[in-house]
DNA sequence: CTGAAAGCGCTTACAG
DNA sequence: CTGAAAGCGCTTACAG
């Protein structure tokens, strides 16, 4: 070590300051270290960290576990981790587990994971989407040190979520304000956690604003024989039922006279929309439409789409703030262990 | 290392076997390799990445440079590229160089390229767009085994480029078929090499179809006193002259009777569709509109966008088998260092 | 053909 | 308070 011969003293004290080895009790007399630190930014010294990792120090490397990292809704989160990985110093592996083109998109969750603990990365952040099918449980045993994207529904596993409701509440309480008062929802499944927050929010807000639930606005997909995304698939959203626009504007628009759909995500929207105009029907001005997910496409449709945005830096900050306190084995709290991360509405002219 | 002791030699020879140390030339008869290869899987052997480093075998990694990974248009590359990673073996650091939120987006190429270094990856991938101001020269210096996407311009630089006079090629061609006679062709720039090379296209493929070449039909932004993209704002590239399609309109469909317009990208492409629909036109009816990315939003446009795909799943096998020939020393000819992907014609409706 | 030793650049005990 | 030594798990020379 040229830094510890340029400073005069022994390549272990020269470590023990710069590297902070030993703990916090560093050995060295305010000169010594003085003179450590400028000889080292002197000869723009780095420790090797092949070197520390073998001797047991830690990586600051994270793993980060996406479906596929092409999809546009990830994407946002992937970059937005990686900002704050550098805020904590750390690097971040990507890795997708759906690795396959072609039609097979076989899942390489397990493998990957593995992947990660042979790099001997800190924690892992895994942002596979909830409908794909792989082993979390296992992941969380190889590697306690993660922190999810959506609830993995396992007991102890730390999470970030959106707040699903609150997304809800916030539509309706802003198409209230617009004056409207027959506000449909649209969600995809029945049992699924995701809708049933969906179904919660709707009602907590009708109730807030002194509106009645009415049954007939409230569209499930499933109980009309539409089913929700599995993981048969590719990982794209786009293959919605076809049907389902012409339904909601049949039931929702036509026969409940709904003023105003909340759709349970941007796709839905998009596609209604275009189904709205070739009907004839006016948005905003028949029907307000408000999506979720603040896709990049909402801005091209016509009109522009109001949605509510999941705050993916938010989400982002919370993961790795609380990645880095499991990888220093700090305890989370069970209330700690799920953050619930604050939807902002984006409004545009569809409402 | 225990593996050695169940199949009873020293910890070298089965080193030598495992890891294919020293060379080819491994020290062990047929079967004191077998026992070795099976002593290794029973225990599931994995040897310790950072022991190997340290002893100066390559990382296994590789970095990525993008500008922002959430991008849409940059996350499929990046997909790609993991999934070309993954088939070598190798895993990848991903690094945004556009870190902040808010308003400012200081570049930090710089600072991540050294990252890279220090963490000693095997090579860098360089997908950073060509309009963002960066040290390409510097990366190269820093780190030699650099692959980029788009033309860096530099001599001796590895890089894939999408054929983008092919693009527009491909697109002239299929509007020739669907009997359009009146092509116009919209770029920004004057003298960008991207921009010239869309004019070459377009022109050459007029030629091939013996269509004359009309000046009236082509229209360069930066001619009317529309600026191209910069480094200055945001990465995305919503920020579109907002008067571009009405001048489109006006000067290519209503004064140059054109009868189908190629777009320079998707994004443009979404806007004027808008904007005939306002102004009443029909499309394809009255005219073709094509564009150029197959940007997530085409399916959603009314109607869906006819583009041309730049296939990155091309791109990035051609980048990452590239990176490893730098890797590995073997030596680039002048004409392997550029290779040139072919992109896909997409028919949706739009044209 | 096989084994013992040195060393990559650190950290962490232990000795002066 | 400071220095010399051992060792993390490999690879690569060198010796038997």
């Amino acid at each position: 070590m040229d830094v510890a011969k340029l400073a005069g003293v022994s390549r272990q004290v020269a470590g023990s300051v710069l590297n902070g080895a030993m703990g916090n009790n560093s050995r060295a007399s305010e000169a010594t270290v003085q003179r450590i630190t400028q000889a080292a930014e002197q000869l723009n010294y780095k420790p090797n960290l092949a070197a520390m990792r073998l001797r047991g120090r830690r990586a600051h490397l994270y793993g980060l576990l996406v479906a596929s990292a092409g999809d546009p809704l990830r994407a946002m989160l992937v970059q937005q981790l990686d900002v704050e990985a550098a805020k904590h110093e750390c690097q971040m592996l990507i890795a997708n587990t759906l690795l396959e083109e072609g039609k097979a998109y076989p899942n390489r969750f397990d493998g990957r994971v593995e992947e990660f603990a042979h790099r001997g990365v800190d924690g892992i952040l895994c942002a596979v989407h909830a409908w794909h099918r792989c082993d979390r449980a296992g992941l969380i045993k190889a590697q306690p040190n993660t922190v999810f994207y959506d609830d993995p529904n396992i007991p102890g596993a730390a999470c970030v979520v959106p707040d699903i409701a609150g997304a809800v509440r916030k539509s309706v309480a802003y198409l209230v304000g617009k004056g409207r008062r027959r506000i449909a929802l649209v969600t995809m499944s029945r049992t699924l956690p995701w809708h049933l927050e969906r179904v919660k929010g709707y009602k907590a807000e009708l109730a807030a604003q002194g509106l009645p639930f009415d049954r007939s606005l409230l569209l499930v997909a499933e109980e009309i024989g539409m089913q929700p995304l599995d993981d048969s698939g590719s990982d794209t959203s786009l293959d919605y039922p076809a049907e389902l626009p012409q339904v909601v504007i049949d039931r929702l628009i036509v026969d409940a006279k709904a003023d105003a759909v909340i759709c349970h995500d941007d796709f839905l929207a998009a596609f209604l929309l275009r189904r709205l105009r070739a009907k004839g029907l006016a948005v905003p001005k028949d029907v307000a439409v408000v999506g979720y997910l603040d896709h990049a496409l909402d801005s091209f449709t016509d009109p522009p789409l109001t949605t509510v945005n999941p705050q993916y830096h938010l989400a982002a900050e919370n993961m790795v703030r609380m990645l880095e306190r499991l990888i220093q084995n700090e305890p989370l709290s069970r209330s700690e262990r799920t953050v619930r991360v604050e939807p902002k509405l984006v409004t545009r002219e569809s409402a």
